[in-house]
DNA sequence: TGAATAAAGTTGAACTATCAACTAAATAAA
DNA sequence: TTTATTTAGTTGATAGTTCAACTTTATTCA
């Protein structure tokens, strides 16, 4: 106790960020295992925009989550090697890949979204409403500080 | 703005901490590189510790930096590849691997330290104290929520 | 129109994370 | 003391991240 706690107390934003970051993804893919579920917190991350926009194209999903365009590409491999997403070629530019679920995707989807219900709740136990607030607002205004160069 | 604003806003905690993450890695890494130093965010969270400590086996840095021990073998290789650290078996318990800093090791961790801060300042600009408290009382509750099974 | 440039994706390489299976050494139990 | 179990660390496999170099298609502009 005594000991992990002051550990603790010393560690700075960089390695409690990362911390929580792994331990977060960890407690995701093991609620989402124990429901049956083979999906991993990236790829969860990029399937929720893919179903909230309908054609997503590569580019658009790599703003919206803020991970690289390669990230994209591999993360798109894979949801398609599970037969969750197909790629379409855009008929008007034909650079542009459009994401699109299946019905296999669209059921993962709704399936995986209590799982993050529940994840989230073990996360903010505790936790007042008002520093959850807090929270997010300094997330946010780190990301504006770390946008441009 | 408007746009990206109300993206932000929508955003979900785990989203934001894993952007955050990914963000703060390549700004570290940027600002590393930019001095001329060639080490990851991740590197530099085991060579702490090693430094801190002086003797620390694999086992303490993977429980310290909250990373599994297949990670911790993998950037000890890496550190050692690049001459920063030896392993030396511990002389009671041929098990242990004591992780030992080169004379390489210790000039690289003075000189990535006014890195770190760099990095730290620009991360917290505009953030008051209080909210960097409380931000960081979040974290630590969070770890504390996900800790045990 | 034709050449230069920009944009969307992909590929390869090096590194990190996680899981499961493994080796070797130390400790516990019979 | 001999066997069983635990502990420290490694290895292989699969997935994600980043950088740089590349392909293909669009756009710009001379």
């Amino acid at each position: 106790m005594e000991n992990k706690d002051s550990l603790q107390f010393h560690m700075n934003m960089g390695k409690l960020i990362s911390s929580v970051h792994n331990m977060l993804t960890r407690r995701f893919v093991q609620n989402a295992h124990d429901a049956g579920l083979d999906i991993s917190l990236d790829q969860w991350m990029v399937l929720g925009p893919i179903h909230f926009h309908g054609d997503a194209s590569q580019k658009l999903l790599s703003e919206f989550c803020f991970k690289d365009k390669t990230s994209i590409t591999r993360i798109v491999n894979t949801l398609e090697k599970k037969n969750l997403v197909v790629r379409v070629t855009d008929q008007l530019d034909h650079r542009i890949n459009r994401i699109i679920l299946t019905n296999a995707g669209k059921q993962l989807f709704n399936d995986v979204l209590p799982i993050m219900n529940k994840t989230k709740k073990e996360v903010s136990r505790d936790i007042s409403e008002s520093d959850i607030e807090t929270f997010k607002d300094v997330l946010t205004k780190i990301m504006s500080n770390l946008e441009n160069e």
